[in-house]
RNA sequence: CGCGGGAUGGAGCAGUCUGGAAGCUCGUCGGGCUCAUAACCCGAAGGUCAUAGGUUCAAAUCCUAUUCCCGCAA
């Protein structure tokens, strides 16, 4: 088939690899412009281009897809599908309808929870046990298309957004050339969502990042992984910033309040929670690395009562 | 040239301002104590103080350039 295919971050690269070896001609490549990043304010390309380029394909970056002229620019492709994944643009009905067959999106929920834009997190953040892809016929609503295949995994003890996010990205290109086979074939079945049923979630912000200790350790534990490696969830000591890696529930119960460090010896440190007691195991102070708790300690004199 | 922090035995840090004998808390190794120990006591090994120049009688420390790591902002 003649594809073209829409995305941008690595969990795009998996099915534009997977989508170009199961044969098909990935006619044009359409991804974000590239975007001053990091420190110096570099110019980085998305992850999908760079993939592109190193296939040779061609690579299209509007600002927004939806002029009038990038519909035109597309149509010149003439293609059979669009295959969209985490691209980040809201497509308009002219591309929509543009394909012999149709639009397809892979996105990473089990649809109908968690429409919109970071749903690995969510389910990580959430402690649900378990979450998947889903691949859907694109229509004009924000992930409200007619679902075509679906596949679940269950998460691990210690899964992470971005443990998460390697395995979906797998699991969902694998999907999508299988789903595309049978479109192709016209076995594909096209069930409609339930929107009774639907959830959204918005996209991830740094803030959110900002550990409230009257939450339960449990909830924060869960925060703590869904938001690593990125934006990372973090608290404040002694008037710096530092990032929680990893961390551990507990279910203690000690007089300090919410906050507070109530225990620390050389090898650990507890936080009371507004429901049990987290145990860090993983820290990064402001300007340094991420560290294991103990080194932490060695060099940063912490004492019960702080924060 | 977006803002800022950092590089010192295996780990994490102090020392740098105000040049003048390489320190701390751990770890490692050896020995001791103990029913026993991740606890305690004694001892030892281990460092071109990121790199290259410069100033000086003398540089981890002051000056210049370079490399690498990290936080923020975007």
């Amino acid at each position: 088939m003649r594809v073209i295919f829409m995305g941008t971050p690595d969990f795009a690269v998996g099915t534009l690899e997977a989508v170009i070896n199961a044969g098909h001609e990935v006619v044009l490549v359409v991804t974000q412009p590239d975007k001053p990043k990091g420190r110096g304010n570099t110019m980085t390309p998305p992850p999908v281009k760079e993939a592109a380029l190193k296939h040779g394909l061609e690579v299209f970056q509007p600002k927004r897809v939806r002029n009038p002229e990038c519909v035109e620019h597309l149509r010149e492709f003439n293609p059979d599908m669009i295959v969209v994944a985490a691209f980040g643009q809201i497509l308009p009905k002219e591309i929509i309808d543009m394909p012999k067959y149709c639009c397809i999106n892979v996105h990473a929920s089990l649809l109908p929870k968690y429409r919109g834009a970071a749903p690995i997190q969510w389910a990580v953040i959430n402690g649900d046990e378990t979450a998947g892809v889903t691949i859907m016929r694109m229509d004009v609503g924000l992930d409200t298309g007619d679902m075509i295949e679906k596949a679940e995994v269950t998460l691990a003890e210690d899964e992470t957004g971005g443990s998460l996010f390697d395995k979906l990205a797998e699991v969902g290109a694998k999907l999508c050339v299988d789903t595309m086979a049978k479109i192709e074939s016209g076995e594909a079945v096209f069930t409609p969502q339930d929107d009774s049923l639907a959830t959204h979630v918005g996209m991830i912000d740094k803030s959110m990042g900002e550990i409230d200790f009257a939450k339960s350790a449990k909830e924060i534990e869960c925060l703590i992984r869904g938001l690593n490696p990125w934006p990372s969830a973090y608290t404040h000591i002694g008037g710096k910033t530092l990032k929680i890696w990893k961390a551990e529930a507990l279910d203690k119960k000690t007089d300090f309040k919410c906050g507070q460090v109530c225990f620390v010896d050389k090898k650990s440190m507890h936080i009371q929670t507004g429901d049990g007691v987290l145990s860090l195991k993983e820290v990064q102070l402001e300007g340094k690395k991420r560290m294991e708790i103990d080194a932490f300690l060695r060099g940063f004199a912490v004492s019960e009562g702080d924060l």
